[in-house]
DNA sequence: TTGATTAACTAAATCGTTTTAGTAAGTTTA
DNA sequence: TAAACTTACTAAAACGATTTAGTTAATCAA
């Protein structure tokens, strides 16, 4: 049961004193004036016993973890994974760690982890924020703590965030389908007032209003996705329904669904069906036929995260201004939407 | 740039000692005799403040950060996502907070990862851990710091762990195509020497020599998957190969993989092919066909990790036995899979 | 009425760092 | 040769909690 070595053991060890330990651990021997003899005293013995400093020690007296915390809807989710893990890297060379958690898009567990993680003092947090929890991060500003928002933001607050043009990203989405002379086009969606929802909302209907189309708008209630109603909505909607040539999904999970439904009622209707999703998938390569997908740039979404962040934490006074970034999204064109004709 | 209140900001608000006030937020109030108008008062306040601790500050003094980390292969990998998640809250309504990590299955990474949240004081380690971390892994356990391994281990190594019986599920899994009239039943694994794999292995050969059978096994080396010629040697192997009726993947990415290269070569190829893979996926219920899928019971891995895991952490000596459960896996049966006679 | 108990608190040490403010020698400078 | 610097270190405070070992006043027992 070895006690892990501190300062004070290795002070008392080489018969100095903890100050000059920690001076040249630190490496501010030669500031400080250390002699390079005990210099290399030190570092000879710190090495040879793989002496590590007790984090939380340091972050004690520091104020600083070096922890920044990345809270997303769900980071199993393979759009959030692959951004957390583009971020992981970046940080981790900038001496960050970056920890991971999921608020499943509610304000209580949202609330509970902003609270939890503050207790634990790390630096700075990154997030995908739940509908209605703007007070709590207008308080993690009040208290001086950095703040990045990410996928969506609020309007009325003037906080740094990383998103995408949704709407861009969706009218180019309808458009393409329109291209593809799909007249009747459908559009499913979550109902939510969070802007990137509202915003796809807002590029498709103009798109299919822009030429001349009637809109066909399902929005699936929160409550429904949790009772397991999805399916049954979405069978409404598609196949019962208004006799839809086309339809486009605004988010990756609402496709999968759809294609369970098609699966388990019309194989056949993708022969005739447009499809096009929002959010890429492995699975959309695999499909038959295979899917086309509005993809967002990852690898650009999770550096702008990171270097917005960075620069917060770097800025010597507070009063640097939050820096709005808006990335396009591409579309990647599949068998799903060519011209059934 | 108000600083959150400490203990010593309340006891000096209130005229008292620092003490009282730490008996009363730690619920000893009346064990050490505070009395209760005291205490009341003391509530009070740091309620109406909202008052906080300051975890780093417990846990420099405490030794305990209430933190345990999961690290796995990939924690965006639905397997692992869904035991955290499952985990997560078992260990939240103990107090506990989980941190997820990614090893890639490189020991380096791993080291790294370990050391990391070492330093950082965390109370617990679960594991999935990657090949040449076993001197790691013994150095926490002579620290005294609580480790359980988990979906594979080392064999010379005294840990608990949780782990399914690999062997059983692959012995059903292959048996299972054998009853439904395949012949020539290949299997498709990573070369591996960690016992997860192999044990996969050996179900698969002893049920194929049992039915008088000739294995057909491709192992692809880690190497080539790094360098993206799993394709080409999966095409290989089914495609310009032996004349395969079925295969069985040893994990859910190879058979990913697997229909890629399916649906880009021959898309009828998988009218005859028998095929059952390792690890359900939301995939395998939309592919056409549908795929049959070994199922390992995420419920019960997650909550026997978790209890294991505050065994470890509630006995109060330290010589508690190692636990190892082993849990047996279910096979989920799906088109893929039934005789194509 | 006095020694022992108990009730109701508190001072100070402690966890392992960082950092400010020294100090005691040796070296310059005028 | 004394004042002023430098060099090469160190003592001790601080971060914000927990916990041990008291202290003081009131109560009780004999």
């Amino acid at each position: 049961m070895k006690k892990r070595p501190s300062l004070k053991d290795i002070a008392q060890k080489l018969n100095i004193s903890v100050t000059t330990v920690s001076f040249v651990l630190n490496g501010k021997g030669k500031e400080k004036k250390i002699s390079d003899e005990l210099i290399k005293k030190v570092i000879d013995y710190t090495d040879s016993i793989n002496y590590r400093p007790n984090k939380v020690a340091q972050s004690l007296r520091t104020g600083k973890t070096n922890i920044l915390v990345f809270m997303v809807e769900d980071i199993s989710n393979h759009f959030f994974a692959k951004i957390a893990r583009i971020m992981e890297d970046i940080a981790y060379d900038k001496g960050y760690k970056v920890l991971f958690c999921s608020n499943e898009n509610e304000d209580e567990r949202s609330k509970e982890l902003i609270q939890l993680f503050s207790e634990r003092q790390v630096d700075g947090f990154i997030i995908s924020p739940s509908p209605g929890i703007q007070s709590e991060i207008e308080s993690l500003m009040d208290n001086k703590i950095p703040v990045v928002l990410f996928d969506r933001y609020f309007e009325g607050l003037d906080v740094s965030h990383v998103i995408i043009d949704n709407e861009d990203a969706s009218s180019k989405a309808t458009k393409h389908l329109i291209d593809n002379d799909f007249k009747r086009i459908g559009f499913i969606t979550i109902e939510s007032s969070q802007n990137q929802m509202t915003n796809r909302e807002k590029g498709y209907m103009d798109a299919v209003k822009a030429a001349g189309l009637k809109p066909y708008v399902l929005k699936i209630p929160f409550e429904k996705i949790q009772k397991d109603e999805t399916k049954s909505e979405i069978r409404k909607f598609i196949i019962e329904g208004q006799e839809l040539d086309s339809v486009f999904f605004s988010t990756n999970y609402l496709t999968r669904t759809a294609l369970e439904v098609i699966k388990e009622t019309d194989q056949t209707l993708l022969e005739k069906l447009g499809v096009v999703t929002f959010d890429d998938n492995e699975l959309f390569r695999i499909n038959t036929p295979t899917i086309t997908a509005v993809s967002q740039p990852l690898q650009e979404l999770g550096e702008s995260l990171m270097s917005t962040m960075l620069n917060i934490l770097n800025s010597p006074s507070e009063n640097l201004k939050p820096s709005k970034s808006v990335l396009k999204a591409s579309l990647i064109v599949r068998n799903s939407s060519i011209s059934k004709k």
